[in-house]
DNA sequence: AGGCTAGGTAGAACCTGTTCTAGTATGCGG
DNA sequence: CCGCATACTAGAACAGGTTCTACCTAGCCT
């Protein structure tokens, strides 16, 4: 299947269908996790027919991806505005870290689905994995602004290794979300205080 | 579904049975990876018939993941065999990684089914995961038997999380084969050399 | 107005993992 | 030997993601 357009391109008729459609994978995710994002129920929930929906994205998953792409922008943001607390480079860096999985356990079945979606094979997911990243790497460069930069990036991208398989295993059911947070945590711990001035 | 029974608790017949299913797993895994490892062809393959598979196996995840056990530990064995290079501990632990990367770069095609059936949410992965992450800390623990229980344990748990994420991400199309090793060659550098003698 | 095109719609159809049904065989206690 | 349980088999059936068919608009060009 071709690519499809970039969303910049679409007419405004075409921006409400894929804002309702990722309105309803929302709301089923929510509910009842990714098993309950059906696409016949997706379809149904936003009011159109099935083939509508592969018209805007190209899978189940591609959908879930784009919707979890929009909540890591919305969590970025939030955690933007207030600056992280802790002395050291290493406990703030844990606290905005912290802060994102709150946000997450407030929501547990929808972020399973959401990340149950990223990491699943389809081509689709491709973009979303790289800006969900970008995201995180956004979020952790202003805390560690002291560091050699080829350390903070090498940091950083530990962090981001940390970040998603504890997601996943946490959103496979091979541990608790409370586990999500003691991993990040050890690896803020034996990654950042060693460097730290 | 209830449990299947131990394995060591099958008769001749079931051991062989069980023996042909995953045979055929990593032959067809190996020649066209996770798709083509198709249940109809998996019994067609092992001369049996399908439901039969389910006797021994309760989803295609699991007999993925099956394998997935058997491969870590003749992986680990073959490991365990000649001593790792290099002068410092990073060095050594990468030089064992990297062993274990270039043993799975032989097979792309399969590794990739493998670790995909790895990373899926089904249930009856979820001890084969546990198996496999206890296969990597045993090959690293003999390494890095200077270092502090504590601190170890740490790093072979953020290890153990740039190991997994950096092979879902090749596995699943995002990343090329080199890069997991760079990932994993990084997180050697940053997490152990600080923490050395 | 007439016709073309892009995008929608309802619904059937298809694919592959999984489960069900009905029938067969084999071994085992009595 | 009989009855019975257990495991296997062929094949149909089911479920949910994806694709296809046939048809219907609305806008637009001329």
């Amino acid at each position: 299947m071709a690519d499809l357009a970039p969303v910049a391109e679409l007419t405004p008729e075409q921006q409400d269908r894929r804002r309702r459609l990722i309105d309803a994978a929302f709301e089923l995710g929510a509910a009842g996790g990714y098993d309950a994002v059906q696409m016949r129920d997706v379809a149904a929930t936003a009011n159109m027919a099935l083939a509508t929906i592969y018209r805007n994205f190209s899978s189940k998953d591609e959908l879930l991806a784009a919707a979890m792409t929009e909540w890591t922008i919305r969590l970025r943001d939030r955690v933007a505005q207030s600056p992280p607390k802790g002395d050291t480079a290493a406990e703030q860096m844990f606290d905005v870290l912290n802060r994102a999985c709150r946000a997450m356990g407030r929501q547990p079945k929808l972020t399973a689905a959401l990340v149950r979606a990223l990491s699943s094979a389809d081509v689709g997911v491709r973009n979303s994995g790289a800006e969900v990243r970008d995201s995180i790497a956004s979020m952790g460069n202003s805390i560690l602004v002291d560091l050699d930069p080829e350390i903070r990036a090498d940091i950083l991208a530990v962090l981001g290794h940390v970040w998603y398989s504890s997601l996943v295993s946490w959103a496979n059911g091979r541990s608790t979300f409370d586990s999500v947070t003691t991993e990040l945590e050890r690896a803020c711990r034996v990654l950042i205080s060693p460097h730290a001035p």
